[in-house]
DNA sequence: AATCACAATTGCAACGTTGCATTTCTTATG
DNA sequence: CATAAGAAATGCAACGTTGCAATTGTGATT
């Protein structure tokens, strides 16, 4: 019960700061403040500088709910967490970036975790019935993904961490898949491999058909044989250990493996591995990375980063441009592949 | 552009939905209305049914800036989100979690990633001065946690993942740390270890204090030597894992591991395989499982399982009775471990 | 001294909601 | 028939903000 120096709070009796408080601080208006304290240039530098000083020692910081409900501006950006689970930690990573791109503006962030992707456009229904944010980031796109179409029919701000087929621009920001594919084969293919598999995941993203896509153009240029998992599909991750393992005794198995989810690489690498195969020796091997994980467990392996953290602090750059007004076709940005090769 | 069926909006000039759009269709007043939906007692059976109805047919949801500015409640609960990658997906689950709980209720989730633990006490003001959500989720809990200790002042709404060591009782959800230490310490003195080491993170968590102490009991009550490996604090994993490969080497090693965290885990266990090792075999080990990823990793090791997306659903039961005026007694929880045991 | 132009400031209404105090309606009672 | 008593419904103000229209202040020009 003794005084507090702490805290930045006023008086005992603990008011809300708003603008009245300043008002009647500073003797002027009510209006005046507000325009003021949003830099109304028609204003007084003495009186603006005034205003701007009690507002500070007093701690002012505008009310959410008052600005909402005058404006429309929620100050809010959504993330539509998608269940995959491919990438390690790739929530964590990509709220994190949000988080830090969001530091310092008036933005807070809200996740919607996605258990079923049939339900995600309801997810969407919702926010734009609601209005329930500013702008919507989302993942895991498909090329004709209905979450997109009902954001450009409905002209609100929104970006995708992913690529679309849509005629309409819109913003996005997408790791280059077709690069991944294309550095990984050569990679394999300068290491001696005569055929290479790709192990990729969910076929209903845009991102599966860009790397398949390059990934048999890259073999064709190479020279070299190219096969894809397709049993890989929705696979748990003892299931790809067991692929692995059979892998492992198959005579006839490629020489070259490359895998665009952790998870999957996790799993069919601990296959191969009980089948006796030397990693990165008798089969080479080039993942995708995004965690911290893979690189600790296997650290003779190749691979190709891909930085989520990043991702999510440039995902959130460009939204929050579009919110802004910017064009989309001017938000719209890829990612280098960083390859990490070993030996 | 042409006419749409599918969306839930009325009519083609598209106005929101609000109590005076009930009102008008109702011929009743805005007051009615809305003590109506909030179900006035007061009210006629008749014209209850007919507001409901109307509301139900218009797709009538509350303005959430409306309502927070009338009655100062948000409908926000925010996550804290610790930037530690001991336990991974730690993050996804959580959210999953609290996203299942909340599902059907009028909350949102905020998610605040913290980048330094330092700052969190600067977070916690911020969510206190800007009432900015009506409780707050935190987790990695210290025994004098500063965050605690501001939010129990300001009387505020929150739940902790980990306990404190305060006399004022406050909400808690936690894993039963102790629990696990007891039960992964007699699986290794039932395998015939007679001397275990205990590695484990971060000495500023409540957590490490109870397994220590825990671990000591235990080791003692099953007459058997009891190390902790110290050096484990902070190590990345390439450094544990060198301290694996070191621990394999020599030839005073415990012969029987407990790992609190998953991260430490994979890297000490590479560490240890790489130094010829036999998991399971050559060295016991029983690590805390939370992610799908170690049990794929490691098949054949030992392991207690705590379940992340059930805490986060459990977390957010225990806020939501809170912020209704629950006694904070009467909302504490353990969670138990869930031990895994092979062969 | 009256008028004008312009700079500086202010009042008012509205965003959607709720809770209190009040009014209107209905029915029973003397 | 007047009235009281309760049931049912309503008007009003307020939460904090903003944008427009309107007002006031200050010199300069006639």
């Amino acid at each position: 019960m003794s005084s507090k120096t702490t805290s930045s709070r006023g008086s005992p009796a603990n008011q809300r700061v708003t603008l009245r408080t300043i008002a009647e601080v500073t003797g002027l208006s009510l209006s005046t403040v507000s325009l003021s304290l949003r830099g109304g240039t028609t204003l007084k530098q003495e009186t603006r500088d005034k205003v701007a000083e009690a507002a500070k020692a007093l701690g002012y910081v505008p009310d959410r709910a008052g600005v909402r409900l005058r404006t429309g501006k929620t100050n809010v950006i959504a993330l539509v967490l998608d269940g995959a689970e491919d990438s390690i930690d790739f929530a964590r990573q990509m709220i994190q970036g949000i988080g830090q791109a969001i530091k310092g503006t008036r933005y807070h962030l809200t996740v919607i975790p996605e258990f079923d992707r049939q339900n995600s456009s309801e997810t969407i229904r919702y926010i734009l019935d609601n209005r329930t944010a500013d702008g919507v980031i989302i993942t895991h796109t498909a090329p004709r993904d209905k979450r997109v179409q009902m954001m450009i029919d409905a002209d609100f701000p929104f970006v995708s961490h992913g690529r679309t087929e849509f005629y309409t621009p819109h913003p996005y920001h997408d790791f280059h898949a077709e690069m991944f594919a294309s550095l990984a084969v050569e990679r394999l293919a300068s290491k001696g491999c005569r055929r290479v598999m790709l192990v990729i995941g969910d076929h209903r993203t845009t991102n599966y058909h860009n790397i398949v896509t390059a990934f048999h153009k890259a073999a064709a240029r190479a020279g070299i044989g190219a096969d894809i998992l397709e049993r890989a599909q929705g696979r748990s991750p003892a299931e790809m250990r067991a692929i692995g393992l059979e892998l492992a005794k198959d005579a006839h198995r490629p020489d070259g493996i490359i895998c665009d989810s952790e998870m999957h690489t996790i799993a069919l690498a601990s296959g191969l591995q009980d089948g006796g195969l030397r990693l990165g020796g008798d089969v080479q091997l080039v993942y995708k990375q995004t965690s911290g994980i893979l690189p600790t467990l296997f650290p003779a392996l190749d691979s190709i980063r891909e930085d989520v953290f990043a991702a999510g602090g440039e995902l959130t750059r460009l939204l929050l441009r579009r919110i802004e007004g910017a064009e989309a076709k001017s938000l719209q940005t890829m990612a280098e592949p960083q390859p990490h090769w070993r030996s």
